[in-house]
DNA sequence: TAATAACATAAAAATTATTTATAAATCATC
DNA sequence: GATGATTTATAAATAATTTTTATGTTATTA
C-alpha cells in the first residue's frame, strides 16, 4: 500500500511509456484496471488526457497540463517521505533494480543480504539481463535504476561509475603457467582462447585491451566463443582453453584453486560498472537509501571475503 | 467525488483546526472516519503525527514535515484542475461562502442566480450568520470565503472592499416627510428611532455616523431595538418609527412604495461590504470564478431591477 | 481476410472507506 | 475525587471503490 496518489501515478507511467498495456505491467495492474484508472481522471476533468484515435497514445493539451503537474506532485510525496523517514529512522518500499549479468550473479546477491539487515522491511526486486536489456528497462519506467558494465551514452541517461572492476587472465589449474604470475600478450595469442558473444560487455573491454595494444581480435586463437560466463569458468577448468573474466566472477574458484588468475604483462585491464538513472526520475527514500549503500560499500572486503 | 488527496485534505484540516471532531464536521465526515484516515497516514509512515496527550492537539515533528509538503500538494492539484479548466472551459467543485445577513439575504440569491446560469455544475453552499460567526467559520476553516459588512481586522486574513453600501432613513408611506428628499439630524433626533440590537454591523456604522456629526446615540429618541432588519422595516412600515438601514434591504419596499427612503442632510452614509479569506488559503478553480464574477457584478443594475 | 495487438466494457470479486454503536480518556465543575 | 460533558478510539456492519476476469471492439499487419 503507497500512499502517494495511485491515478496520478499510473497516469503518469501512460505518458511516460504511451502504452496501458505496458503500464499495467509496470504499476502491477491489469490492463483493463489501467483503461478505468485514466477513465476516472477524464471523467474528473471533463477532458480527454491521451488522443488514442492513431496507433500511438499521445497527450491531450489537457494531459500535458496534468502531466506536469503531476510530476510535481509525484516528487513532493516521494520528497514528504524522504524527511519523514529521515526523523524516524525508518526505511520501506520499493527497489527495483535491474542489473547485468556480472554485477547481478556476482555482487548484488551480498549487497542486499547486508542491507537488508539494516533496512529490514525494503522489498527488494532485480531484473538481471544484459545491458541493452537494462537500457531498455529503464527507459520504460520497469526499474528504477540499472547497474551496468557498459558506457551506454546514446541514451539520455545519469551515468555515474560506482563499483571498479578488473579483468584478468584465468587458466585451469593443471596448466604449465600455474607458479606464474604474469604472462604477456604475445603468450596469450598462443593459447586456445575462449571468449563471449560479440555484444557482452566483457568482450567489448577485451578487444579494446587488445587494439590499444596493437593487437587484433583475430590475431588471437579463438578455440570457442559462449554466451555465458558460467560455462567460460567451466570450459576453462576442463582445460579447452583460457579466457579473460571479471575478478568478480571467479572469486570461488580462486578460493578452491580450480582456476587460476594472471596479470598481462602489458598492463592492467581495469573498467568500472555504472549506476545508470532516468535523468527526471522521481528517487523515493529506499532507493535513496541503497544507493547511498551502494556508493559507500566496501567491495573488496567482500572480493576477499 | 473529489480528486485531490483525501487522507492529506483531512489531516490538514485537522492539523488546523486542532480537532478530529470539528474536521469531521468540515470535511463531512464522522468523527471516526476522521481517526481512522488520520492512524491510516500514521501507520503508513510508522510515525504518530498529532500528540493527542494533552486536551489540545499538536502536530508532531513529523506531523509539520507532512503538513508542509501536505499544503504544497493540495495547492498543486488546484492549480492542475485551474490550469485544464481554463482549457477546457468547465468550472465545477464547491463554493462554499459564509455571508452576513444583509448580503445573504439580498444580494447574494440574484448573484448567485446569475453565476449558476454560466457555471451550472458548480454546488453553492451558503451559510448566512452575522459578520462575528462568519469569522469564527472562516477561521476553522468550514467557509472557503466570507462577504462582511465590517471590517474585522483583527482576526488574520485578507480584507478587500467588493460591493458599496449606502445607509439611507426609512419612513412609512404615510408619513409626513414624504414629500421630502432630506431631512436633518435635529429632525431625526425628534422622530421615535427603531434600531438593531448592539453588535450588528447597521448599528455600529450608524453610530458611528451619529457621533462623527457631533450626536450621541443616547440623544436619540430610542423606541425599539430589534434583533431582525425584516422586522425593522415592518415596525417603521406599521408607523412604529423610523430607522436607518443598507440600501440593498428596501428595494422591493422603495418600489412598491410601502417605504419612503430619505438622505440626510449632513452628509451620505457609505460603507462597503468585504471579501475576507484566510491569507494561506486553497483556492479552487471554482471559487476563483466565482470571486471573479463577485468583483465584475453590475451591482447598480441589480439595485435598480 | 485472418491473425495479432491494443484498448474498452461489463459483471463479479476483492479491497477500502465510512458509518453506527459503543467504549475509553480527558477536563471542568461541583 | 466523583460527575457530567466533550473528545478521541475501537469494532462490526455497511457502503463505496478498485481490481480482476471474461469478453468485445478497433486498428494494424501479414
Amino acid at each position: 500500500m503507497s500512499l502517494e496518489d495511485h491515478k496520478l501515478k499510473v497516469f503518469c507511467t501512460v505518458a511516460e511509456t504511451k502504452s496501458f498495456s505496458k503500464t499495467s505491467e509496470i504499476v502491477h495492474l491489469t490492463q483493463p484496471a489501467v483503461s478505468l484508472q485514466i477513465q476516472a481522471l477524464e471523467e474528473y476533468y471533463e477532458t480527454k488526457l491521451f488522443d488514442r484515435t492513431s496507433n500511438t497514445i499521445s497527450l491531450s493539451p489537457s494531459g500535458e497540463v496534468l502531466y506536469k503537474y503531476a510530476k510535481y506532485i509525484l516528487a513532493l510525496y516521494s520528497a514528504a517521505e524522504k524527511e519523514i523517514a529521515k526523523i524516524t529512522g525508518h526505511t520501506k518500499g520499493n527497489v527495483t533494480i535491474g542489473a547485468s549479468t556480472t554485477i547481478g550473479n556476482h555482487i548484488l546477491p551480498t549487497v542486499i543480504f547486508d542491507f537488508k539487515k539494516m533496512h529490514p522491511k525494503v522489498k527488494m526486486n532485480i531484473y538481471i539481463e544484459n545491458t541493452r536489456k537494462i537500457m531498455e528497462l529503464l527507459n520504460t519506467g520497469a526499474i528504477e535504476f540499472g547497474l551496468v558494465e557498459g558506457e551506454m551514452s546514446k541514451y539520455k541517461v545519469t551515468l555515474e561509475p560506482i563499483i571498479q572492476d578488473e579483468l584478468f587472465l584465468i587458466i585451469p589449474q593443471n596448466h604449465p603457467w600455474v607458479k606464474r604470475k604474469v604472462v604477456s600478450l604475445a603468450e596469450i595469442t598462443k593459447e586456445p582462447f575462449i571468449t563471449r558473444e560479440d555484444g557482452s560487455g566483457t568482450r567489448q573491454v577485451t578487444e579494446k585491451y587488445f587494439s590499444s595494444k596493437g593487437l587484433k581480435f583475430k590475431d588471437i586463437n579463438l578455440a570457442i566463443t559462449i554466451g555465458s560466463t558460467e560455462s567460460i569458468k567451466e570450459a576453462v577448468e576442463s582445460g579447452m582453453g583460457i579466457s579473460i573474466v571479471s575478478k568478480w566472477v571467479i572469486r570461488k574458484e580462486i578460493k578452491y584453486g580450480s582456476l587460476v588468475a594472471l596479470s598481462i604483462k602489458e598492463g592492467r585491464l581495469n573498467r568500472n560498472f555504472y549506476l545508470v538513472m532516468n535523468k527526471n526520475a522521481i528517487i523515493s527514500h529506499a532507493v535513496t537509501e541503497f544507493l547511498t549503500f551502494l556508493r559507500e560499500y566496501p567491495y573488496d572486503d567482500l572480493l576477499n571475503s
